[in-house]
DNA sequence: ACTTAACATGAAAATCTTTCATGGATAACG
DNA sequence: CGTTATCCATGAAAGATTTTCATGTTAAGT
């Protein structure tokens, strides 16, 4: 039993038309008689009644239908079976990821996930996670890290919480106390910090209603760091980019708390590639 | 997916071999070769690993057998199904039958069937029930009629009761009795009946130890009941035969119940075609 | 080392599939 | 009603695929 066959059997019950079926299927018409014919000369019965305006099924024909349905069913599932086995042979995976998880956790994943899966390529791109969420609605890459801030159109999966702390200048009296209130971070000069965290530190003042009082603003993270040390003033970051600053500094947490949900997301409702999935799980279970 | 190419796959998984699996399948271990690669070109990865001892699965033939295995079922019930319908389309049912059940029944049941199945010939021999047995058990017919006497290594399926009624003459005094007693039975002459019937009544005097005073032993039924008619004395015979013999008898219940039990049969263990199963499924509805 | 057993491989042969060209039959249409 | 279009069947030819043949390579067993 061919399964091609019983696909293009399948095909010409419901259209009730050789000719339909075979135009559909890229046959020919005379092909697709000959091969029913075939069919039919294999299970000793006919299975359609030929007429003028196209072909219905006999009544064996009928009772063939779900036994053939469920052929052709289960031999698709070993079909895609084999091409999700096939897909972690030879994949490519498209990630987009921002400045702090690029720098300070994908290294490590991509190495592991390099020794377990050596045939898909990695690529990734760095960018905020405002331009991440445009590449995956563009399907510029197929998977990437994001902030559960904006998240819409994405099959959100969280990863990990991360706070927003204060730095603050070496030897600063301020430094003596527990957490640092609204009142003084008005009181101090205020750097503000790159792009990236911008957008999260944006988010805070306007969801607290604290008003800093701003003093510099620098295009990355390092430089607002880098200031605070020379006693410019404080600035505000997530604590996952302060791992990957390097030097010592005095930290601080906010009395009004702010944790940004970082994770992973690929687009909801787009077929999602094994390599993907593949690279999506191995992400999770490297942040479990 | 060719499903004949899966099926050389389960076998070579089965023996390890490309070698064994060709030679058990018709095909040299050349094709197989092809075959098995041809298999994984489509699949996309390796499906064995080769050695000089033969081939084992790798960790994704592994993971595909199930699935493969699963597609074949499925596939094989498909054709199954087809050598089902196929088989009510062009079959041959040889069929054993006793006498009384050959001319009161069966000419109804084989009509009506034939009008159902105009495709399944059939062959009916008749003979005595402890002769069709035989004939079951030597494959000489695929289904007989037979009493529950004796059933062994059979599927009996129940059609109907049968009593034995007592045959008396004319204006004989004993037919002003209700019923026929032991002592009756014993005190007139007695005419054994033909073959068939004969081997249930010595079956029935056995059991009730009843001790007839036989006059004649006669070689058929319709004999017996005729040496009735002119008073040489009484029979018994199973009610089923009266339906057969012409002319009206005076009959009598015997005091001492007796009940055959027939029904249809076929062997036990051995794979009974679609056409038999139809015609026994057909007996025992008409029976109802 | 030699032999055997097992799989691979390329080319040839055999078979199967698909198309082409055509025909017949009926339904729809003017 | 005849004409045309549509639909399926069919036989032969072309094209693919499958299978075999002949042979090669490699490793295991003796």
């Amino acid at each position: 039993m061919n399964i091609e066959y019983c696909r293009l059997f399948l095909k010409t019950v419901k259209l009730g038309s050789f000719t339909a079926a075979a135009d559909q299927s890229g046959y020919t018409q005379s092909a697709l008689s000959h091969i029913i014919s075939g069919l039919e000369k294999e299970f000793g019965f006919a299975l359609f009644t030929r007429s003028k305006s196209g072909v219905s099924l006999t009544q064996d024909g009928e009772r063939m239908l779900p036994f053939i349905r469920d052929a052709v069913a289960h031999s698709d599932i070993a079909l895609q079976a084999a091409s999700e086995i096939k897909g972690l042979k030879s994949g490519k995976v498209r990630i987009g990821a921002f400045s702090s998880i690029a720098i300070c956790r994908l290294p490590a994943i991509i190495r592991e996930f390099n020794a377990a899966y050596p045939n898909i390529e990695l690529d990734v791109r760095v960018d905020t996670y405002r331009v991440i969420e445009e590449w995956l609605a563009n399907d510029e890459v197929d998977c990437g890290f994001i902030s559960d801030a904006s998240l819409k159109e994405t099959d959100f999966i969280l990863l990990m919480e991360d706070r927003l702390l204060a730095l603050v200048p070496d030897e600063h009296p301020i430094l003596a106390s527990d957490k640092l209130t609204a009142e003084c971070i008005e009181k101090m000069d205020f750097i503000v910090p790159g792009e990236g965290s911008n957008y999260d530190i944006g988010r805070y003042f306007k969801s607290t209603g604290i008003k800093p009082k701003v003093r510099f603003a620098v295009s990355d993270d390092y430089a607002a760091a880098a200031m605070v040390k020379q006693g410019l003033g404080i600035t505000i970051l997530p604590e996952l980019i302060l791992e990957a600053i390097s030097g010592s500094f005095n930290t601080l947490e906010l009395e009004r708390e702010c944790i940004r949900k970082i994770g992973i997301a690929a687009r909801r409702n787009a077929p999602v590639s094994p390599a993907c999935k593949a690279f999506i799980e191995f992400v999770r279970a490297s942040f479990e």
